[in-house]
DNA sequence: CGGCTTTGACCAGCGC
DNA sequence: GCGCTGGTCAAAGCCG
């Protein structure tokens, strides 16, 4: 299902960051200067998003009462079953981070975007919960932010497709274990932009939803966003592979990682921010724009997944770039 | 040469 | 205390 969006040239025409000649360059933040207090948090930088700053008037379903930008999850409690309790006492409730953003040139494509990712998570929200019972049992009491993404398959990555969206920080693989009663291994992830980051972040499949991706973050990073990928070397082994033995691991569960260098073809997704799951987590109150909700979402179209490639529009800071820089 | 992935080994937390 | 499980380490090898 969510392969369709990678696949090349979108409803309006326009080309997938993937096709876009420099792509990749859409990391290069050399020309923004960001304040202290985006450091360490890939997520922190969204909200400085300008098409998020100013809401959509009718996206304030997604609005919750600490006034979380564009939180698309934080009023789930109105259509749906209380979460689960812990199994067991969490000293510091992760926090729990779902959903994604699109950036759009348009108002009217964050507005349909909110309505679209909220109509997903209708459907799926049964079996997450048994993420979310997963995301509880946190072993280590330090605070995370965990993220579920969908795991786009574009047409362009390896053959396997695995492919993940990326946050603008590089990476280092130091470790994958397979992970008891989940047919899917846990990769884990360190900050490499600086020696002695203490970033970390663990990919693995949801176990329940093998196109959803549950990515933890653990500690944050203790250096300024990276002025250029450092990972050149691992980007370059996203290559679809050259050999029989290549096609061999395609089988093997093993091999659903290397996700994170493989993503830079993916552009157009990015994760959003901040619900936070924990005994804080109030019941809100009865939602009150259900019609206006389910009349937005006419405005999808017949075919709502053409939204996920309608690009990003030029900055307006002066610092335009046309290669497609979704901050 | 630097930075990456891979992968077996090691270590620590937790339940029984 | 023991075994299971998850998280991390580190050596080897690959790549540009």
């Amino acid at each position: 299902m969510m392969e369709k969006n990678n696949q090349g040239a979108t409803a309006d025409g326009c080309a997938t960051p993937s096709q876009q000649p420099g792509a990749d360059r859409r990391f290069s933040r050399n020309s923004i200067n960001y304040p202290p207090e985006y450091l360490g948090n890939p997520f922190t930088y969204i909200t400085d998003i300008p098409l998020i700053q100013t809401p959509p008037t009718t996206s304030h379903l997604f609005y919750n009462e600490m006034n979380t930008p564009s939180n698309i999850f934080s009023r789930m409690p109105c259509e749906l079953p209380s979460p689960p309790p812990p199994q067991r006492e969490v000293k510091n409730p992760p926090i729990l981070v779902s959903g994604l953003q699109i950036s759009s040139p348009r108002n009217t494509a964050v507005k349909r975007w909110d309505f679209f990712l909220f109509f997903i998570f209708i459907l799926n929200y049964s079996k997450r919960k048994t993420d979310f019972d997963a995301i509880f049992k946190c072993r280590k009491s330090q605070a995370k932010k965990v993220v579920c993404i969908p795991a786009a398959a574009p047409a362009n990555s390896r053959a396997t497709g695995e492919v993940v969206p990326s946050d603008l920080w590089a990476w280092r693989k130091y470790g994958q274990k397979p992970i008891k009663g989940s047919p899917f291994p846990r990769v884990y992830y360190r900050g490499s932009s600086s020696k002695g980051c203490s970033a970390r972040k663990q990919v693995e499949r949801s176990r329940t939803e093998p196109n959803m991706l549950v990515i933890t973050y653990t500690s944050e990073h203790n250096h300024p966003w990276p002025t250029q990928r450092n990972a050149l070397a691992g980007s370059t082994r996203s290559q679809p592979p050259k050999t029989t033995k290549d096609s061999e691991k395609d089988t093997n569960p093993k091999n659903h990682d290397n996700k994170e260098t493989s993503l830079d073809n993916y552009g157009a997704v990015k994760e959003e921010v901040e619900a936070e799951f924990d005994e804080s987590y109030k019941p809100a109150t009865a939602s009150h724009d259900q019609d206006s909700f389910f009349a937005d979402l006419g405005e999808i179209g017949d075919d709502p997944l053409s939204l996920f490639g309608q690009g990003f529009p030029p900055r307006d800071d002066g610092n335009s770039h046309t290669d497609l820089d979704p901050f």
